[in-house]
DNA sequence: TCTTGACCTTCCAGTGACTGGAAGGGCTAT
DNA sequence: ATAGCCCTTCCAGTCACTGGAAGGTCAAGA
């Protein structure tokens, strides 16, 4: 199967297959014209890294996954794991994040948004996070 | 005032700052030997950008902030505008984060952990996402 | 005076995970 | 033969820094 094809059953684009082959990720076998082939087991495997990426394991994750995915006699804690470390990853930014949404709601509730220079934005980002009356 | 007291004044290391006057966010002057000398409005508007870096604001719209900050003249709605942007942006960053955690969460929760290589996250990953019987 | 150590300077390269584009070759249908 | 689409490789760019090398400057201490 051409490279298309394989990155329409896989859901990833060509670009990012031929990326995947440069780092090591996948080998697929090459047609007498030069053109990579992909097997099923490689349309697998892609598939597979797509998954992983998509819930934003890391490149090199992801090639530890695959090869505990490829090792039969893995342990599962080992994956566990690194799952694990992953979730407390993305548990960290949906703080991080949800910080920002708050204090940014805030300043956003804060202007009014109109034709005058007056901004509490601007000023919780200048000044010292006060939006109207300091002396309070 | 030096590059590192400006740093720790505004929050930011001495690499950051010639990163942001090698954009043209700051242009500090020189002394005569050479060194970046920063005045109190350079420290007030690396204070700026820090902050509104920490808030998730991209260097363009660092700049385009700081612009508006600087013109004393700026419609409040500009400024609005461009963090109620940037809040869609950060909602939408929580909600992919938020829905990778809880596939993850599942499939940690499904699997033992231990030294045997059943394992339903590489399953989940692999498969059609079953987590134990494919069959039912 | 000399040296040490901490600062400063510039410039280059690397990060992660692609993505865009150029230049050139292959395949199929008309 | 030609058009149009696919394939190939290789190089450069993204974003916001960050690390490191090579060399200059300055204040303090022996």
């Amino acid at each position: 199967m051409n490279i298309s094809d394989a990155g329409a059953r896989a859901g990833l684009p060509p670009k990012t297959i031929r990326y995947y082959e440069d780092i090591g990720l996948v080998t697929p076998d090459r047609d007498p014209n030069g053109y990579r082939s992909f097997s099923d087991v490689d349309i697998h495997n892609l598939t597979f890294l797509s998954r992983a990426r998509a819930l934003g394991f890391t490149i090199e994750d992801c090639r530890t996954l695959l090869a505990l995915y490829q090792d039969k006699s893995r342990a599962s804690s080992e994956v566990k794991k690194l799952a694990e470390g992953h979730l407390d990853e993305i548990e960290r930014k949906i703080a991080d994040l949800t910080s920002m949404r708050d204090t940014l709601t805030h300043l956003v509730h804060a202007c009014h948004g109109d034709d005058r220079p007056d901004c509490p934005i601007l000023k919780g980002l200048g000044g010292g996070g006060a939006t109207d009356d300091e002396t309070a």
